[in-house]
DNA sequence: GGCATTTTTGCACTCCGTGTAGAATAACAC
DNA sequence: GTGTTATTCTACACGGAGTGCAAAAATGCC
């Protein structure tokens, strides 16, 4: 992350990065398959998390209620600095198509694991949880990118807003 | 596509491509970044296609329902072979995650594309565009995994039936 | 200490994307 | 037709990326 700031992320190459962390070129290729991948890392990390915070509400909640509590789990379990982390992030994936792409292969797979702690769930099990997740995940995309483009305002704020005009029809 | 279909997308280097396309590597490389790019050019043009029909709905049409008659008109200018084409992009770009990133950078460009062409109708300007476009292509997205999924069914009507459940509240 | 397992490294190889400069082709005026 | 452009294709070269393999280093356990 620091280096592709620095320099452009165009501009580094793998054995930059890994002589940067004292490892070898060869042992960066045992944990990412590419750069993209790596810079998605801490991404990835939060998204595994929220999996695991959907899996621990509880059952009794509806669907909709329960990925709204675990969105606020997931933030308040954040540092807070984490913030500009995602900011800088989600920046770097708009301009560069390979980054983009590689994220939102993360929020796909991401979308599956939803899926699964949906079903795993008591509840109406006719609802289109597919459906409902990806709802869901189009209202958080939408949120980041809004409050990503606007100055200082809470992203947690700007998230309800979304969520309460898109989720409307699917709660409780 | 014949290529991929034949060896498996990892065995068909580019220069096997070029080959069989009668032109050089370095051809190759001047109209397609790589082999995904390559791979997916045909949905690209669906893609634009969909953005054109779009476009040429009538103003007064609800957004709603101008998506819906956008996807309806791409889908009756099709050849219908396109079907078992559309089936095999799909179950490959599933099996691997490269061409997977590169299609749901497509589809991002999409969802712009969409988001625009709204913008420019009249119609309530304080509907939220960008939550419309997410929850519609979602809706598509659902659909032909689904479609996909099944056995022989109809793609036209596993799309309907579930826009019909999503879009309901947004509908008119 | 010695020994087994895991991790890291270096090397070699193929493939990929790109800059460059020249060859082939197309387009067009005459 | 010829000559003159402009466009497209090609060959070559170069650096970087990803991977299999086997040796070296580190780790953990007795």
């Amino acid at each position: 992350m620091r280096l592709t700031v620095e320099r452009g992320f165009d501009q580094v190459t793998v054995e930059a990065i890994a002589e940067a962390a004292n490892i070898s070129r060869r042992t960066f290729s045992n944990y990412f398959a590419c750069k993209e991948e790596a810079l998605l890392h801490g991404e990835r990390l939060y998204i595994d998390a929220f999996a695991r915070h959907l899996r621990e509400r509880p059952p009794e909640e509806a669907a909709w209620t329960a990925l709204r509590g675990a969105v606020r789990a997931l933030y308040s379990s954040w540092g807070r600095p984490m913030d500009r982390e995602w900011a800088a992030r989600t920046r770097l994936a708009r301009d560069h198509p390979s980054l983009l792409a590689r994220q939102l292969a993360n929020q796909s797979r991401l979308a599956q694991d939803l899926e699964e702690a949906l079903e795993e769930r008591v509840g109406p099990p006719g609802v289109r949880h597919g459906v409902l997740v990806a709802v869901f995940l189009a209202g958080l995309r939408v949120a980041v990118s809004a409050w990503n483009e606007q100055e200082g305002c809470d992203l947690l704020t700007v998230v309800d807003e979304v969520l309460d005009e898109v989720g409307a029809p699917f709660d409780g």
